[in-house]
RNA sequence: GCGGGUAUGGCGGAAUUGGCAGACGCGCUAGACUUAGGAUCUAGUGCCGUAAGGCUUGCAGGUUCAACUCCUGUUACCCGCACCA
């Protein structure tokens, strides 16, 4: 047991007997909200990773309160949910008492880190005192029209037999026990989240969120602007909208697709001639689940619907209709128009079921110029099998290596223009046409001509059949100037630089949709724009104006599926009556609690234990007063975590789920911390949640968090995940006991930069106890002056003000080392003053508060340390009057000199010429300049 | 594919506005004190070299008297999102 154990326990006691860190809910101090999210209280207890967070915040909380603030730094506990209900089920035991279990084990473990929490504020979300606010607050969505239920197509998860959210079953897979999800069509409760999708991006502007938290959210809700397009149906009277964010491709579409859920398929069923073939695809599509389906890079597949046309609304062209699983019930509305030449993944569909694809978006190169000439040119590449060599000009210092290129004549086709430039510049006649690229927009300078060219460039690719040539037929400026060789694609690709020609021939080899921006053709309206963003305007207003389309804002964030077929969760507080429908419990009736039973597994059917519970689930309707059945369906344990930062503010009121006047003084929550794993799911949950609340006037702040940090992950020794299977997994308790809290606790902020993942190393911890242990022994050494050493007072000076901006911006690590750095000094007096010690502790306490408090006492040093101010310094006595500044020659540091900081720029040359080493470089050499920056450095340049 | 991030000794990591790269700690080496040391203290410790000196912040360039830091390109790894029309 380590010989500080007596002493932690000492200080935790004085700490909660004296109410030391309770916060008051009206105070004449300025206020401060420190808040870590709060545990789930796995059976697994406290895990180093909290330790890093807990401390950090309470290192910032207690520097804090020195400074003069009314700090709040509250810890409760995330009980409701799958993992405390598997363990249940697993060990027989409720719920209700393993987490009573978990709890204690918890707290007793954070009790030891010595933590500066108001425990006054605790609370747990499976508290009937808490969750019936959670319950009120979801009877305000339902009021509101934000809860509703509907029939939707749900991720399931068939080894959990639960419903979960799209958030929780990213990648397809359960985020609970990884198994993947199933679509299952189930009647849900929803929120309108969707509805907060733009207020939930423009509020993070209101907020001091870390850029990467900002963009995953963002992100998360995935923003698109584009337009609605309205494609009639040459069958039928029903029309077909499209979303599209390119609507200045309507020109390119060839065909459509719509999404196999889509109601078109079965309410038009005898319209469509190959109904069975459709269905059976329809059925496999089912049948997939959503990773499956996901999973990119896999061949596209599809089935054409025979019996429906589409119609271009711009061309009046007829195109066809197909289904596919590439295209998404849940986002825009399910159909698209395909592009192929502009989407890749219509091109890659266009490609495998034959259907055309007509450019109308060509690449340009080279610089646009004014008095251009225009004309139509062709680049061929000739390729021979059996050397895999291609056919290419060397045209020397004229222009440098390229293909065959060549104008086209009147009346004369792409192709013929082609074979007949081969012809003639090489001679080779026996090839066969493979295929031709999109047209490149091509602007150049032709020397011969004096002249700048504007050029639509086709590229063609040609096989060489054999070697047989005719004679070549040159202009009289060709002869003698080039020569005509064969390369390898690794040559072409080194040597040839010309940017049509290249362009051409990566083009021809791999030919791919083109996505990026260009020159407009056969686009009608559209033709000759070249900005892809004005040719997009112009189309939507085209649209707007003929009444066959609009813009349109989209977002991939979806509305949240708010219920779960489970025990352990709040009950949602509704009542189904066969006369008035959903009926919300009456709010004297809250909370609804759960009941007491012996059984509490997941049923087959997927509907929740409850529902097997009759005597809870039949009553009364509090609107009708006839019989009703209860809502079974419990929320996910996202909801109590959604609002629990309020409740902080005001934790034991049973009128409110928090006084107007507490929710007032305490505003925003100013400084939050949590894993990255939250940045989207439990962070934007808790907006959108406060948002509401902020809408119907039961909030002061529409975003209720100001600061949001993450920490890294600590990993265990070796840099690999810690984890039980691998037996690494490091308990803080034993750390404890072995090495002390405050050693933990320094060694967890010295470890490394907070934000970052790092390896557990058990000597690293070993070397904090031994600091520790130094700090200890040099109380010896402790004289009874009360004002600091002299030849200590600069280095203190630096060390309080080094300390003081290394912890706001949590740079402990640093922090901690600049203690290290003035320790050191201390053992290398002979005595230190009271004063100097004392300082020493203040600045170690917010990190290490158990041993300064005890060493504080121990030499009388003054009062105790958790209500006394944190120490200032004068910027006066931070600066040296002595500086030993380096001297570089040519940039390389030869020698360093001391210089008083009065010393004048020559005083300071004539000493660094001075030096010896600096004498032996600039020796016989001449002197070009001498730069000084004062205080710093001279560099003595030489010629 | 898109978005975000990272790269510095044997290891964790320092380095304000561009101004002595490697602070501080771990580990390692030698020594002291010890019956003993996984305690403590002293000295040393980026690499090559006996030394003078040279080299060194993923890689290749550039700007500058001076670059871990700024610019251009590139590679590797990590994280988030992903057939999102």
């Amino acid at each position: 047991m380590s010989n500080y154990t007596n002493i932690e326990k000492k200080w935790q006691k004085y700490w909660e007997d004296n109410g030391v860190f309770v916060a008051e809910n009206a105070s004449s101090k300025p206020k401060y909200y420190y808040l870590v999210e709060f545990p789930y209280p796995s059976g697994a207890g406290l895990h180093v990773g909290h330790v890093r967070s807990y401390t950090a915040l309470d290192a910032l909380a207690r520097k804090k309160r020195m400074n003069g603030y009314n700090v709040l730094f509250p810890m409760g506990w995330d009980a409701f949910g799958a993992p405390a209900e598997q363990y249940a089920i697993k060990n027989h035991i409720h719920p209700k008492d393993a987490v009573k279990k978990n709890i204690e084990t918890f707290k007793n473990q954070i009790k030891s880190l010595g933590l500066s929490i108001d425990w006054t504020r605790e609370f747990s979300t499976t508290d009937p005192e808490y969750y019936k606010w959670t319950q009120w607050q979801f009877l305000k969505f339902f009021e509101h029209g934000m809860a509703y239920k509907a029939k939707k197509n749900i991720n399931w998860c068939p080894n959990c037999k639960m419903g979960l959210s799209n958030e929780d079953s990213s990648g397809g897979v359960c985020e609970r026990c990884g198994h993947s999800v199933e679509q299952r069509e189930k009647e849900q409760w929803m929120l309108r989240m969707s509805d907060y999708a733009e207020d939930l991006i423009t509020g993070l502007d209101d907020t001091n969120f870390q850029e990467r938290i900002k963009t995953a959210q963002i992100n998360w809700i995935g923003k698109s602007t584009g337009a609605e397009v309205t494609f009639k149906i040459k069958e039928i009277a029903e029309d077909l909208v499209v979303y599209t964010t390119r609507p200045d491709t309507l020109y390119g579409v060839t065909f459509m697709v719509i999404s196999p859920e889509h109601p078109l398929i079965e309410k038009y069923q005898d319209k469509i001639s190959n109904i069975n073939d459709v269905n059976a695809y329809k059925e496999k599509a089912k049948n997939k689940t959503e990773f499956e389906r996901t999973q990119i890079n896999k061949d596209k597949t599809g089935v054409k619907l025979e019996g429906l046309t589409g119609i271009n609304p711009i061309t009046k062209e007829e195109i066809p209709i197909y289904i596919s699983d590439y295209v998404m019930m849940n986002y825009g509305t399910g159909a698209i128009m395909a592009v192929p030449a502009h989407d890749e993944r219509d091109f890659e569909f266009a490609k495998k079921f034959n259907i055309p694809i007509i450019p109308v978006i060509e690449q340009i190169t080279g610089q646009k110029h004014d008095n251009e000439k225009q004309k139509r040119s062709i680049v061929a590449v000739v390729y021979d099998e059996e050397s895999n060599k291609y056919l290419t000009i060397n045209w020397k210092n004229l222009g440098g290596r390229l293909f065959i290129g060549g104008t086209i004549k009147e009346n004369e086709s792409a192709l013929d223009c082609a074979i007949r430039e081969i012809q003639e510049e090489t001679g080779y006649k026996n090839i066969e046409y493979v295929d031709s690229c999109f047209p490149i927009n091509h602007h150049y300078f032709a020397y011969n001509k004096n002249q700048y060219f504007e050029i639509e460039s086709t590229g063609l690719l040609f096989k060489l059949i054999n070697h047989e040539k005719t004679d070549q037929i040159l202009d009289d400026d060709e002869i003698d100037n080039f020569i005509v060789e064969w390369k390898t694609k690794d040559e072409i690709e080194k040597e040839i630089t010309d940017e049509l020609h290249i362009n051409t021939f990566k083009n021809l080899l791999n030919p791919t949709a083109y996505t990026g921006d260009g020159k407009m053709i056969n686009s009608g309206i559209l033709n000759g724009l070249t900005n892809k963003k004005d040719s997009i305007a112009r189309m939507i207003e085209y649209l707007e104006e003929q009444g066959i389309g609009k813009k349109k804002t989209n977002y991939k964030l979806q509305d949240w599926v708010f219920s779960r077929q489970r025990f352990w969760g709040e009950p949602i507080p509704l009542v189904y009556c066969d006369s008035c429908g959903w009926v919300a419990v009456k709010e004297e009736d809250l909370p609804v609690l759960l009941p007491d039973v012996t059984n509490y597994e997941p049923t087959e059917t997927g509907e929740s234990p409850l529902a097997s519970i009759s005597s809870w689930v039949n009553t009364t309707c509090p609107h009708c007063g006839k019989k009703a059945k209860r809502e079974t369906d419990t929320m996910p344990n996202w909801a109590g975590s959604s609002w629990y930062f309020l409740r902080y503010m005001d934790a034991h009121n049973d009128k409110e789920f928090a006084s107007q006047e507490a929710l007032k003084y305490w505003g925003k929550l100013d400084f939050y911390n949590g894993g990255m794993e939250h940045a989207t799911r439990h962070l934007l949950y808790a907006r959108f949640w406060n948002q509401f609340l902020y809408n119907i006037g039961l909030v002061p702040n529409k975003e209720p968090i100001e600061t949001r940090v993450s920490h890294g992950m600590i990993l265990g020794e070796g840099g690999v995940k810690m984890s039980k299977s691998l037996g690494n997994v490091v308990n803080p308790d034993d750390m404890i006991k072995s090495y002390g809290a405050d050693a933990l606790r320094c060694y967890e902020m010295f470890i490394g930069d907070y934000e970052k993942e790092v390896a557990w190393s058990e000597q690293g911890l070993n070397g904090c106890k031994r600091f520790i242990d130094r700090i200890v022994r040099i109380g010896e050494k402790v004289n009874n002056d009360r004002n600091y050493s002299k030849s200590l007072e600069t280095l203190i000076n630096q060390t309080i003000k080094k300390v003081t901006e290394d912890i706001d911006a949590m740079k402990f690590n640093t922090a901690v080392s600049a203690l290290m750095i003035l320790l050191n000094e201390f053992e290398r007096q002979e005595e230190i003053t009271k004063a100097d010690y004392r300082v020493f502790l203040l600045l170690f306490n917010p990190i290490a508060p158990h041993i300064t408090e005890e060493l504080n006492e121990k030499y009388e040093l003054g009062d105790i340390i958790c209500k006394s101010s944190w120490p200032t310094y004068d910027l006066n006595k931070i600066e040296e009057t002595e500086k030993e500044i380096a001297v570089q020659v040519n940039g390389k540091v030869r020698a360093t000199i001391s210089i008083h900081t009065d010393d004048s720029e020559d005083t300071i040359k004539n000493k660094a010429l001075a030096a010896e080493n600096v004498q032996n470089h600039i020796a016989g050499k001449e002197i070009l300049k001498i730069i000084v920056i004062k205080n710093k450095i001279v560099n003595i340049v030489l010629k």
